[in-house]
DNA sequence: GTTTAAGAGGACTATTTTAGTCCTATTTTG
DNA sequence: CAAAATAGGACTAAAATAGTCCTCTTAAAC
């Protein structure tokens, strides 16, 4: 199903929550009980995001976490790969050389191709139009389609 | 790493070549010997792709597989839907109401707009991109972005 | 200067998904 | 009817993910 992980999703919702309130530090013990959410798994992904450099930390007593900068310049695409690793639909998009039919595959380059278009869509949707209502999102209408539709199958 | 399954990239491999001789019938021992997959994989993966009327069947001795239809009119986002199922980043953009966080979530709506940047941009690359050189892929370039470069993460 | 509230980092376990295999039934040709 | 195919499940093994826990460091408050 092409799926993100729960993590990801946790840290969305995490993100968008702090971008609400922007500058103001959040501890993972608040951030949790707030969202019902198991305290040691927000600290993983809280610790991930900050890894990533898109959290600022303050340790210590009274610290916690805040947006390293503006919503508008936190894209998806950085968000996914601080909790997923590199965006790469394929194994080998991201290292050579590992893959037992790849003499003969002759597919490779083109799933760069795809993973371009994906990395490019999430690279235009930013923490920004989370926190905006959702019929002012960015259309994605540029190139004509033969069908938009929900989820496709003919 | 958002990545999605290697059953997805045998049949993105096994509908490239058969995208090459269209017409021509495919059995799945034939073609996984040709290219070193095991022969129930396959099968597997022709099955799927035939349940979502990407591939012709003929059934009986002589029988085999090939493409419904012209390669510009298959798409990525086809494929992936045969066999993964629905495009869709997280669980709640499919159903409804099942969510133990719904209600205090407030970034569902969102999710289904990221999901269809995602969907858009499979639904511009079909199979028969597929098999032209990679050159002459669609560019995806039609919103400045502040930083394309391979796998980001700052 | 000790205690306490935080984050950093890593290791481990359990759960869930995915891949791969196999079996039985059906279809069609020769 | 025998042989070569696909259809459709059920099952098993392997891999990835989620979740938990432990120890260490940092810094504020008392």
């Amino acid at each position: 199903m092409l799926r993100i992980g729960k993590l990801t999703d946790y840290g969305v919702l995490l993100l968008t929550d702090m971008a609400a309130a922007p500058g103001e530090l959040r501890s993972a013990t608040e951030l949790a009980e707030k969202h019902h959410l198991g305290g040691a798994t927000v600290a993983k992904v809280l610790k991930l995001l900050s890894k990533a450099q898109l959290l600022e930390t303050v340790r210590g007593s009274g610290g916690g976490y805040r947006l390293c900068c503006e919503a508008s310049a936190i894209r998806m695409s950085d968000i996914i790969a601080a909790l997923e690793g590199p965006i790469a639909l394929t194994e080998c998009s991201v290292h050579d050389g590992n893959c037992s039919i790849e003499s003969d595959c002759g597919v490779r380059t083109h799933w760069q191709v795809i993973n371009n278009a994906v990395h490019t869509a999430l690279n235009n949707v930013t923490l920004a139009d989370l926190v905006k209502p959702a019929s002012a999102m960015p259309q994605e209408q540029h190139i004509p389609l033969t069908a938009v539709g929900g989820l496709s199958r003919a």
